[in-house]
RNA sequence: UGUCCUGUGGUGUAAUUGGCAACACGUCUGACUCUGGAUCAGAAGAGUCCAGGUUCGACCCCUGGCAGGACAACCA
């Protein structure tokens, strides 16, 4: 048996309920020491963040015990599913850093295994042909504290089952007018048991079986089945199917498998505060226009949080953060927020970029001079060497970075003080300009030459500002981004009323910004630190001459939130 | 008023299976800094839903409550 590699590198680190489950079943020899999982999606839509800890928790835990996780579509109802979002899902799992070789499973593919099954089960008097209509059924079925009536199809012989069963298949029978149901107990507490469906009769065309089937099967007896017949050890989802789980071992029961049965069990999903989990709201959100598709990067989407300038490493480390149990969680965007910034600060190059530019002019820097002045490209990662930034007299700094009549401690700009240009020199401010109205149009300022960077001044001053030189930097369109909604939880904030009313209006801001020239041929997908705002990527809508930059997330700022505070 | 699941700092997750609760995020100090970033040092914050019981000793076991969640698609 081998033994968890992971385990001797982090003696240290607890190990969640699963784990435990895991190394007790490895150490007892349950499976032949084998570990199998599964991300079983439906493609019906595009995975979200939550998705995204299922993913991470599946194939994670296949590769620090030395198993194998699938990738399994759930794809058991033709008229919700698509080849778009097969293919969307699998950029996603593949994005996040996961690979499953040549493991790409449908449950499509078990459609005649499961209808042999089925068969099975019915020959031993464990399944039956049901006429009633589908209001019956449920009708029937009672509630959780009130049994359900038996069907009046529920004694039919076995040879006529088989018949009628066979000749559903065929297409004998029009859409909705027989189910095929397994025979457990009418009287039981968990609902799920009372006599389940197992196939409807629905025409429609599959995306991979076209046409070739009309009947399909419900996912609680393709799940199962599916498992097994993939080997798995271990099929781990979430809690609402916990009342499944009778059912899942009703089918291997009766199907009489012994060996390698799959186990179910179950954990919390994901919730995060100020947005939207469910595909049901994701979709309204899209349908209605309030967000730009479901890579919008507001979106809590794999896609949206991609296209927003998360990284996968980012996304890992957060599903590692959040941990793994059976209760109800939700876990503060504080944490998402604070993985990204450890990657991007540690990876990120950094740039200056004015996103609210005031014109800066020094009085006593020579007209028509430019200084190529040397900067490092990450301070954190020095081997990542330098760029040049260009310095000239006239340059642009951030407007509240300027303040006539400043409150104590403030570091920056205002008349009489001095703080230092980046990679440039000490500056000191001598007067604002300002137009008819009041509105400051530009700063004068005088340099000290003898301050220059790296030529070793001792001259000290509080404050550091970015800047770009305005000659030679370049013009981009910078979006925002904002939580999405006001509400922690927008969907109990909203009581009866709409999630939608807790949108946040200003969640996308599009603005003008100024960056240095290095950063002007950058492509799709790079991902930048803009110098004391925040991290940036490159949208794929920036063309070569008409730069795109989203804000991933801005940068911790003490004194914003000391302002804020008062 | 049926069945099942869950209750540990603001948030999330631990506690070597009974030995007076740890870690992360967040918050707050201070140091350092050519990013009010990063880093470093430190602090506050729970006595584990409640009530009994077992035990020398309970977050952990037992009993009874309470609270929250899931389940009544021919969805997954």
């Amino acid at each position: 048996m081998k033994q968890p590699q992971s385990a001797n590198e982090k003696p240290t680190t607890a190990l969640n309920f699963l784990e435990q489950i895991i190394q007790k079943d490895l150490k007892e020899g349950r499976a032949g020491g084998r570990i199998h999982t599964r991300f079983p999606p439906e493609p019906n839509g595009y995975l979200h963040i939550g998705h995204a800890k299922s993913i991470c928790l599946n194939f994670g835990l296949a590769n620090k015990y030395n198993g194998k996780c699938n990738l399994r579509f759930d794809d058991t109802n033709p008229t919700k599913e698509s080849l778009e979002y097969v293919n969307a899902i699998r950029e996603d799992v593949r994005w996040l850093g996961f690979d499953w070789e040549d493991r790409e499973y449908y449950a499509s593919d078990y459609f005649e295994k499961l209808y042999e099954m089925a068969l099975f089960l019915i020959r031993k008097g464990k399944a039956f042909v049901c006429e009633m209509t589908g209001e019956e059924i449920a009708e029937g079925r009672g509630t959780p504290a009130i049994p359900g009536k038996l069907s009046p199809w529920r004694e039919r012989p076995v040879e006529e089952n088989l018949d009628l069963f066979e000749r559903m298949r065929k297409g004998a029978f029009p859409d909705g007018s027989k189910v095929l149901r397994a025979k457990i107990d009418m009287a039981s507490p968990n609902m799920h048991m009372r006599d389940p469906v197992m196939y409807r009769i629905m025409r429609a065309t599959h995306h991979r079986t076209d046409d070739k089937w009309c009947i399909y099967p419900m996912y609680d007896w393709a799940h199962g089945q599916s498992d097994y017949l993939e080997n798995i050890t271990h099929s781990i989802c979430t809690l609402e199917f916990e009342v499944h789980r009778p059912l899942y071992d009703w089918f291997l029961d009766n199907l009489e498998i012994k060996d390698n049965r799959p186990r179910q069990y179950e954990f919390a999903r994901l919730n995060l505060n100020y947005t939207v989990m469910s595909k049901r709201k994701l979709l309204e959100l899209v349908e209605g226009g309030y967000v730009n598709g479901w890579d919008d990067p507001r979106m809590p989407t794999i896609s949206g949080i991609r296209r927003r300038g998360y990284t996968p490493a980012s996304i890992r480390m957060f599903s590692d953060k959040v941990g793994v149990a059976k209760r109800e969680n939700v876990i503060d965007m504080a944490l998402l927020e604070h993985c990204v910034r450890e990657d991007l600060n540690k990876n990120a190059p950094r740039v200056m970029a004015v996103l609210d530019p005031v014109k800066l002019v020094i009085d006593n820097y020579p007209d028509d001079h430019t200084e190529e002045l040397q900067a490092i490209c990450n301070p954190e990662k020095p081997e990542d060497g330098h760029r040049i930034v260009p310095f000239s007299k006239t340059l642009y700094i951030e407007r509240s970075d300027f303040l006539e009549d400043p409150p104590k401690k403030f570091f920056r700009l205002s008349p009489g003080k001095e703080v230092r240009l980046k990679y440039a020199y000490i500056i000191r401010c001598e007067k604002a300009v300002k137009d008819a109205s009041g509105n400051i149009t530009a700063i004068h300022c005088t340099y000290d030459p003898d301050t220059k960077s790296g030529m070793g001044s001792t001259k000290k001053v509080k404050g550091t500002l970015h800047w770009v030189s305005a000659e030679h930097s370049v013009e981009a369109e910078v979006r925002l981004y904002d939580r999405l909604f006001n509400e922690p939880s927008p969907d109990n904030a909203a009581g009866d009323g709409d999630f939608k009313e807790s949108l946040n209006p200003l969640s996308l801001k599009i603005g003008k910004a100024l960056v240095e020239p290095s950063a002007g041929d950058a492509k799709a997908g790079d991902r930048f630190q803009f110098e004391r705002t925040g991290y940036f990527c490159i949208d794929p809508d920036s063309q070569p001459g008409k730069l795109v930059f989203n804000r991933t997330v801005s940068l911790r700022d003490s004194w914003a939130k000391q302002q804020k505070d008062k």
